[in-house]
Formats: C-alpha cells, sequence, structure tokens
DNA sequence: AAGTCGGGGTT
DNA sequence: AACCCAGACTT
C-alpha cells in the first residue's frame, strides 16, 4: 500500500513536469529569471487570474523596472498603476519591501527562507514561490491550485479552509519535488491547477496525470477539494455626492482620499456616507429627499456649500465581506459658498482651493478640487472610476485610456 | 480561528 | 442573480 503511494509520487512528479515542457504558458514574469519580476508577477497573482495580471504586469514593469527604481518611487504612483487590480495592501507592502531589499539586502532579492519570509506582503505561499522559481530552491509554494490538485490527486478529504490542511499540503508538496526541478515543477503544478485540474468541469481527459488521480479512479473529482463556505458579505447602503465647481473651481469635481488605513487605504473616492436609516427605520437607501440633506450637511461641514441637482446613478460593489449598494446625488457648488461671519475662513478656504491644493477635512480625509488630468495621478477604487465615467466621458482618464492615447 | 482586505469570472 | 476563486495580515 504504502509502495503504491511512493509510486504514485514518483509517477506523478515525471509526468507533471515531462506535461509542462510542452503545455506551459508564455508568460511576460517567464521570460527572464529575474527575482525582482518573478516576486512582482507572485505579489499581483495573489487572488488574481492571469489574464489580468499580465497589462498590469507589463506597465509598472515599465513604470518600475527595478527593485530600486520601485522603493524609490512616490507612493502615489504606485498606488496609480495598481488601480483596478484590487487588494492595495499589496501595492503599499511590495514598496515597503522593495525598501527593505535595499537597505537590508543591498538590493538584491535574498535567496533564504527566513529573509524572504521576513518581507512585507510575503507569506508562506510567497516565500515558497520566490524561493523555487527565482532560485530553484527545493521549497514548496502551496497555492489554492495545488491544494486542488493534490487533494484531487491523493483523495486528501481534509477542509482546505482549515490552516491544518496548508501544512498537510506543505509536507506533500515538498516530497514531490524532483532534485534540482523546483521551479518547473512548481509552477508545472499551479500550471496544472490552472488549465486542467480547474475547480469547475476539470479537464480530466487530458490529463497527464489522470491513470492514478484516486479521485478520478474513485469517481469524486466533482467533489474536492472540499472547502467550507465563506460568510456572504453584509450589504451597506451609502449615499455619495458628486460635486460639479463652478467660479473659481469650474470644470472641476470635489473629491477626497481616503486614511492611511482600512478598507481602500489611502485611495481617492467621492465623497460618501452611510445612509441613515430611514424614518420607518427600515434597511436600504433613504428617500432622495432625506439622502440629499444628508449629503448637503456633510459638505457644509467641509466648508462646501453646494445644491443638490438629481439623482446621477446607482452603483453596486462587492468586496469580500462588504456589498456597497451606492446611490450617487449630483450637486451644484453655489457661488457664494459661506455665510456671513467668516469672511476670514472663506478667504483663507478659497486661497487654498484657488492653487488646487488639498486641505484635511476635521475627518482625517483630504479633500480636493480636480481636473480631469489629475486622473493621471490619483488612484479610484474600479467602482468611482466607473461612476466618473458615466458621469462625463472626459472624467474616464483611467491609466489604461491615457496610455492607449500617447 | 475568525475577520479584514478587491476585483473578476462562470453558470 | 447566485455563486465561485483565494494569500497575507490582524485581532
Amino acid at each position: 500500500m504504502q509502495d503504491k503511494i511512493e509510486y504514485s509520487k514518483a509517477f506523478f512528479s515525471r509526468e507533471l513536469l515531462e506535461w509542462y515542457e510542452s503545455a506551459k504558458r508564455d508568460l511576460p514574469w517567464r521570460r527572464h529569471r529575474n527575482p525582482y519580476y518573478i516576486w512582482v508577477s507572485e505579489i499581483m497573482l495573489q487572488q488574481t487570474r492571469v489574464d489580468t495580471v499580465i497589462p498590469y504586469f507589463h506597465r509598472f514593469i515599465e513604470q518600475f523596472p527595478t527593485l530600486q527604481a520601485l522603493a524609490e518611487a512616490p507612493e502615489e504612483e504606485v498606488l496609480k498603476r495598481w488601480e483596478g487590480l484590487g487588494y492595495y495592501s499589496r501595492a503599499r507592502n511590495l514598496q515597503a519591501a522593495a525598501k527593505q531589499v535595499l537597505e537590508q539586502y543591498g538590493g538584491v532579492v535574498p535567496a533564504d527562507k527566513a529573509s524572504v519570509s521576513g518581507l512585507k506582503g510575503v507569506g508562506p505561499y510567497t516565500t515558497g514561490a520566490i524561493l523555487s522559481i527565482a532560485y530553484n530552491l527545493p521549497e514548496p509554494a502551496v497555492d489554492g491550485n495545488v491544494m486542488r490538485v493534490l487533494s484531487r490527486f491523493f483523495r486528501i478529504e481534509e477542509d482546505i479552509m482549515k490552516s491544518g490542511t496548508r501544512a498537510l499540503m506543505e509536507g506533500l508538496a515538498a516530497e514531490l519535488i524532483p532534485e534540482g526541478r523546483a521551479s518547473d515543477f512548481n509552477q508545472a503544478l499551479m500550471e496544472l491547477g490552472a488549465l486542467v485540474c480547474t475547480p469547475k468541469s476539470p479537464q480530466c481527459l487530458t490529463c497527464p496525470v489522470m491513470g492514478r488521480c484516486l479521485a478520478r479512479l474513485d469517481g469524486v473529482e466533482d467533489r474536492l477539494p472540499v472547502k467550507s463556505k465563506a460568510k456572504p458579505p453584509r450589504p451597506e447602503y451609502r449615499i455619495a455626492a458628486l460635486v460639479e465647481g463652478c467660479g473659481g473651481h469650474d470644470g472641476r469635481l470635489l473629491v477626497r482620499r481616503r486614511p492611511a488605513k482600512g478598507l481602500l487605504a489611502k485611495m481617492w473616492e467621492l465623497p460618501h456616507i452611510l445612509a441613515a436609516p430611514s424614518a420607518g427605520g427600515g434597511v436600504g437607501l433613504p428617500d432622495d429627499g432625506q439622502a440629499m440633506e444628508q449629503l448637503s450637511a456633510l459638505l457644509a461641514a467641509e466648508g462646501i456649500a453646494a445644491e443638490p441637482v438629481d439623482v446621477l446613478m446607482d452603483a453596486e460593489h462587492t468586496f469580500s465581506h462588504i456589498h456597497w449598494n451606492l446611490r450617487v446625488y449630483r450637486f451644484r457648488e453655489a457661488a457664494a459658498a459661506l455665510p456671513p461671519g467668516v469672511a476670514g475662513a472663506a478667504l483663507e478656504y478659497a486661497a487654498v482651493a484657488e492653487s488646487g491644493a488639498a486641505y484635511e477635512s476635521s475627518g482625517g480625509e483630504e479633500y480636493r478640487w480636480i481636473t480631469p488630468a489629475d486622473m493621471r495621478q490619483l488612484a479610484f477604487p474600479n467602482v468611482f472610476l466607473r461612476i466618473l465615467k458615466h458621469h462625463a466621458p472626459e472624467w474616464d482618464a483611467t491609466q489604461t485610456s491615457l496610455e492607449s492615447s500617447i
């Protein structure tokens, strides 16, 4: 029995490596064995499909060709290149880690486990991926693809959402690495999971290791891996203001930057608030009159007088744990902005606004009147990019559309 | 161990 | 519309 398992392991490693030679995709980070490229790609690939990552990878490497270039760039530029990719702490951690490598390791990505796993944003999977792919060191790199492939081939019924299961998989994956072939083997394992041993309807008939796959032999490949379900996201109802400037702010829109910690940290957005429960006490969006009043109050607290115009649109956005239902109201900045008695503050405010400079609200967010050209520098989450694009084409200044026009 | 942190895909 | 995919960090 144990002999059969051992034979299966040898068979698996041999056949998988053989298959990979002909099946491997030509991916940008596979064209050179550059540890910096491999690191960037592995961070981008966390929770993200290859097809989504490819254009981001090209643009990122174009702007930050070396680890040093990334380390020395303004954080704003790094976030802008990450715009739309999600999980923005990945970008901030990657840059922080690049600085770490520059200072502690002379700019060379380290090749030992303790140093690599000490880098910001680099956990057990990415440590194994960097050490094996970049340096061909025999370390396991266990991601979701690998757990799916191994759970099927060896018919492992443990719940892959449990933290103990990953440790089990790492032990197994380490045993399977053929002498001197860690880089190709680990990539082959993930490639099989991505191309053949897919979550739904796996393509078993084209699989190089079908012959000894226990799940396939037992006809249970469709119910493996065992995976407990995630909690559904909680709904949130939010109201947002798209404020068109007038007078000195003609052609500008009011935006603000989110705080440095938490959801969408340091990203720019339209001002918005959690909708207060409506008079009836029901959950959901308040009626439009109440919503416009609440937003007017928010703007007034920022020293901005604006009149509601109409409802621009509804938008939805799902995060892992929250589902936003957003209603966007158009506002028009009022000409005579401030009430009498605060003339000094008004002048000061006007001077700041005229220069286009940003100012801090009492809540710590940074408000700014921006032009379409400012969209080149400021990173917005996708949901707000969609809203701005819907508002008017000149605000569709995502990095993609900018570059195609250059 | 459970919750936080985006965005896109398939059915 | 409902469901699926899934690493690192924090608490």
